[in-house]
DNA sequence: GCCGTTTTCGGCCCGACTGTTTTCAGTCG
């Protein structure tokens, strides 16, 4: 028996006594079950007493102990035959949650979304006790373009539209402080909607300004501390505003960037010291409330360091706090390993960007322009190569305090060769091979591809290793956990690659390549001077995988660096 | 359903908003 079927046959059980309007606490026990197994690094053999494991008791060891001997449980069994499947989706509607479906199923017989509109047409629904004409409207509206918006939103487009509203809330004069919260903080893949708190004495004119600027589609709700609106752009987003007075910004903001979790766990920390944490502050046993100027007070407050926002998912992260001042940060990056200029499709010169470089305070970098066989991308040729290198070297020569490597960005072609012979790879600095072309090709062959690039002896980096765009496609699908024991073998670097459309290798790869102590490069393949940016993005994605900075190649010092390149020269 | 070194019963994180009520339940984050 696999533990994953365990845990979600755990979470399965919630759901339909959810849908079954159980109580809340029992439902939730259900799912702390599952969490605790997940949480658990064990596997199911090495488990030998379940129960001793907290959240998991007698009710919910008997479903697995009977997973385990027959495969089934049958109370699941029960509750999938007592409930119909067509509700489960209908949890999704705005409004409806178990108890409300619960009870639209009991009296009406309502077991999918077409009969919920013939009901709520037929003007049936708001009869029900607790439901009236309102919510009766509103399941109509919603169901008109149910299942159309979609669910979650990549973290590319959604850092266009952070941006967007971050110059808006600057340009507010009555706005003290603001951020982004919610998942968004944490640097997710993917959110639902977005989240920004504002610290503010004038809540009203901030409202009506918010209201004003932005293309608001819908607003979803308006209260005293929250405005939630539905952009008006081609994907609906959904963006809730907070709005607080200052002394309340700091526990606002860590409330609404969560996650649930970590908030779960901070409250029951804080219930051990007789304290009750809010948003808009921490009460005292005294029944006074305590607010802080910024989140490390309040962690110091509760006898924690500073947790990055980046780490608080799964409540796990307040067992690992010694581990947290190891971790890569913006602050410890002196250089980038992957960059573009417009000796192929780049928007900078060498000038420009090894300029841009050093007002980063980095003190080095590489250029790694595309190679040959990428002819819509301007590849260099190998005579292009050379007479590029002069131009770095010179560059170079006027900038001492820094310096730049003369690198490439080489194609593995299809055929699985790589697009430049040994001779010319072993007169640059730095070589990273990457696939850019026939992605469809069996994992064997994909496989095939990398193992020639990783076994090369002038090759030092494999970029973006599965070729993902967060939302839009998978990539090449290779089989990375061999690619990192590869890696680990060869001593070759693995790519994060910070751009937010890829951030690849993703954290569970990361976490993997940790083990096998593969070095990791965070880069931002930038191909302008705006993009070098994704470097903090990059940062604090590494930290979702607890990377350890001195693993990260851009940490180094250039001595390091180029110890590294130059070993097998 | 789970838990307990003030507890084996009575809590379980906490509060805003909405729509239904006429003091509150359900939903949401």
């Amino acid at each position: 028996m696999n533990k994953k079927i365990i845990i979600n046959t755990l979470e399965r059980i919630a759901l339909f006594l959810e849908l079954q309007g159980e109580n809340p606490f029992k439902v939730s026990a259900f799912r702390k079950a599952a969490a605790a197994l997940e949480a658990d690094q064990r596997s199911l053999s090495e488990i030998d007493d379940i129960t001793k494991i907290k959240g998991i008791g007698k009710g919910t060891a008997a479903v697995i102990d009977e997973l385990m001997e027959t495969g089934e449980s049958s109370q699941l069994k029960e509750l999938e035959e007592k409930t119909p499947k067509g509700l489960i989706p209908l949890m999704k509607l705005p409004g409806l949650g178990g108890k409300k479906l619960s009870k639209l199923y009991q009296e009406l017989g309502i077991d999918s979304v077409d009969s919920l509109r013939t009901a709520c047409e037929n003007k049936e629904v708001q009869k029900l006790a607790g439901f009236g004409a309102k919510t009766e409207e509103k399941i109509l509206k919603e169901l008109e373009h149910f299942g159309e918006r979609s669910e979650r939103h990549p973290i590319w487009q959604l850092e266009m539209i952070v941006r967007d509203i971050n110059d808006l809330l600057s340009s507010i004069l009555e706005v003290k402080q603001f951020s982004v919260a919610g998942s968004f903080r944490r640097v997710n893949e993917m959110s639902k909607d977005l989240d920004f708190v504002i610290s503010t004495e004038s809540r009203e004119i901030v409202k009506e300004k918010i209201l004003k600027d932005l293309a608001v589609k819908e607003i979803v709700a308006d209260g005293d501390t929250k405005v939630s609106v539905v952009l008006n752009i081609d994907d609906a987003i959904n963006v809730d505003f907070r709005l607080v007075s200052p002394e309340e910004y700091v526990t606002t903001l860590n409330h609404f960037t969560g996650s649930k979790d970590h908030n779960v766990k901070m409250r029951q920390r804080a219930k051990e010291q007789d304290k009750k944490i809010s948003e808009y502050g921490v009460e005292q046993p005294d029944g006074t409330v305590k607010t802080f100027n910024s989140e490390k007070a309040f962690y110091a407050h509760f006898d924690l360091p500073f947790i990055p926002p980046t780490l608080r998912e799964s409540g796990q992260e307040l067992e690992r706090l010694e581990e947290i001042p190891h971790l890569v940060t913006i602050d410890d990056i002196v250089s980038d390993l992957h960059l573009h200029t417009t000796w192929s499709d780049g928007a900078h010169s060498i000038q420009e960007m090894g300029e841009a470089l050093i007002d980063r305070d980095y003190t080095h970098a590489v250029i790694t322009d595309h190679s040959q066989y990428l002819k819509v991308a301007n590849g260099l040729t190998p005579e292009r190569l050379l007479r590029q290198r002069q131009e770095i070297y010179a560059f170079n020569d006027e900038n001492p305090e820094f310096r730049l490597y003369a690198g490439t960005e080489m194609d593995i072609l299809p055929d699985g060769s790589l697009d430049f012979d040994d001779d010319v790879l072993k007169s640059l600095d730095f070589v990273i091979a990457s696939i850019h072309s026939s992605f469809s090709q069996s994992q064997d062959k994909i496989m095939g591809r990398l193992y020639t690039a990783i076994q090369n002896p002038y090759v030092h980096m494999i970029a973006h290793p599965t070729g993902r765009i967060i939302g839009e496609r998978n990539g090449y699908n290779p089989d990375v956990p061999i690619l990192i024991e590869w890696a680990a073998e060869y001593g070759k670097i693995l790519e994060l690659n910070a751009s937010p459309y890829r951030l690849d290798l993703c954290v569970e790869h990361l976490a993997l390549a940790m083990e096998y102590n593969v070095p990791i490069a965070i880069n931002t393949d930038a191909h302008a001077i705006e993009q070098l940016r994704y470097m903090k993005l990059g940062t604090e994605y590494a930290q979702k995988a607890w990377l350890k900075k001195d693993l990260v190649v851009n940490t180094w010092s250039r001595k390091d660096f180029e110890t590294f390149i130059y070993k097998n020269k």
